[in-house]
RNA sequence: GCCCGGGUAGCUCAGGGGUAGAGCAGUGGAUUGAAAAUCCUCGUGUCGGUGGUUCGAUUCCGCCCCUGGGCA
């Protein structure tokens, strides 16, 4: 590890219980307090609370980084900042989304872009690593694809579509992978040029890593299970279940806010399909595959961030 | 006690005289507007124990142990 990284070292800690403010303790004079700061790292790795704690301290609205706590609904099951949380510092792009909407990077690109205009310092947090790609190295500019399309497109065989693309597209992509050939189906009809063209396009980055601090929680998976089991129970605490009965009456699994992990299993459970029990060892296994993704994404992707490790052995 | 099923990978199970295979879990990876999504890679385990039949048994037979159900 770098002696840069050294600074910002977490103190160590035993075998943890989930605490919501259980943060990393580091270093917070380290920390430029006129640039914005970005933190990124595993579910349940304490980021909303590392944000907090900046924010308390140095000022700055936190934005949210988080594929699924941008919808409103799942707030609890969702692990949002709590209505106490929300007071203590300004929370941007917090379920500001219904239940039943859409939403994409492009879509998380645009609304930062506001919020990067206005003069307030930003500490962006969240686990959804393609958003942070997307705003540290830019994302191609591609026209938007009506909805129709995407739906005419759900009605094709995955041969079909594939049949639909040019060969140079269809050389990068993963031609297994359904929802990637999907999408460059999609732009092709809707634009009318390959998706290879369009990405094709230099990529203008909203917001260079130089010009933030950019904090990257190190979470192994030996530390984070635990947490990961702890922290469901205390969903399920915090009112998971009254919330899945709220969100019975208009549950839809095709929404984009049903993928939040552990939704499908409270419903079921609630249907009388899955005890309780079954749902939560569901929702600890998905949580702890997503953990998984993102570290790799993270490793793979996140040169030049200041790592925060997280662990009794550092 | 008797009768009928089962005992095979961490879990659920398939298979069958030439030392085994799926799903899930787990592992590593990918990732350009669905990303908490989506996709790819990786499977040696006394085939319950023990005797026997056989060139060869996890597979057939005997006994024993464990387990589910039925009859007493």
């Amino acid at each position: 590890m770098s002696e840069k990284g050294a600074r910002f070292n977490a103190g160590n800690r035993p075998a943890p219980p989930f605490a919501k403010d259980d943060a990393p303790v580091i270093d917070l004079s380290a920390i430029d307090p006129a640039k914005p700061v970005l933190i990124a790292g595993p579910t349940a790795s304490g980021k909303s609370g590392l944000a907090l704690a900046i924010a308390r301290v140095q000022g700055g609205v936190i934005v949210n980084a988080d594929a699924l706590q941008v919808f409103d609904g799942w707030r609890v099951l969702t692990a949002r900042p709590s209505p106490q949380d929300e007071q203590t510092a300004p929370h941007l792009l917090y379920g500001h989304i219904a239940p039943d909407g859409t939403y994409s990077v492009g879509d998380w690109l645009r609304d930062i872009e506001h919020i990067l205009a206005k003069p307030a310092r930003p500490i962006i947090v969240g686990g959804t690593g393609l958003y942070f790609t997307a705003l540290t190295q830019g994302l191609a500019t591609i026209p938007a694809t009506p909805p129709e399309i995407r739906a005419q497109g759900d009605g094709l065989p995955l041969a079909a579509l594939l049949a639909d693309l040019d060969d140079q597209t269809r050389d990068t992509l993963d031609t297994q992978n359904r929802v990637r050939v999907q999408r460059a189906w999609e732009v092709q009809q809707a634009t009318g040029h390959p998706l290879h063209h369009w990405q094709a396009t230099p990529a203008r980055p909203l917001l260079p890593l130089d010009q933030t601090t950019a904090l990257l929680l190190d979470a192994p998976r030996d530390w984070l299970t635990p947490r990961i089991e702890a922290r469901f129970d205390q969903m399920i605490a915090d009112g998971a279940l009254t919330e899945a009965a709220l969100m019975r009456p208009r549950w839809n699994p095709a929404h984009q806010s049903s993928k939040a992990i552990g939704a499908r299993e409270l419903i079921a459970h609630l249907d009388g399909t899955m005890t309780l029990d079954d749902a939560r060892t569901a929702a600890i296994i998905g949580t702890r595959q997503y953990a998984k993704r993102q570290r790799t994404w993270f490793n793979a992707r996140m040169q030049g961030w200041k790592v925060i490790h997280r662990s009794s052995t550092n």
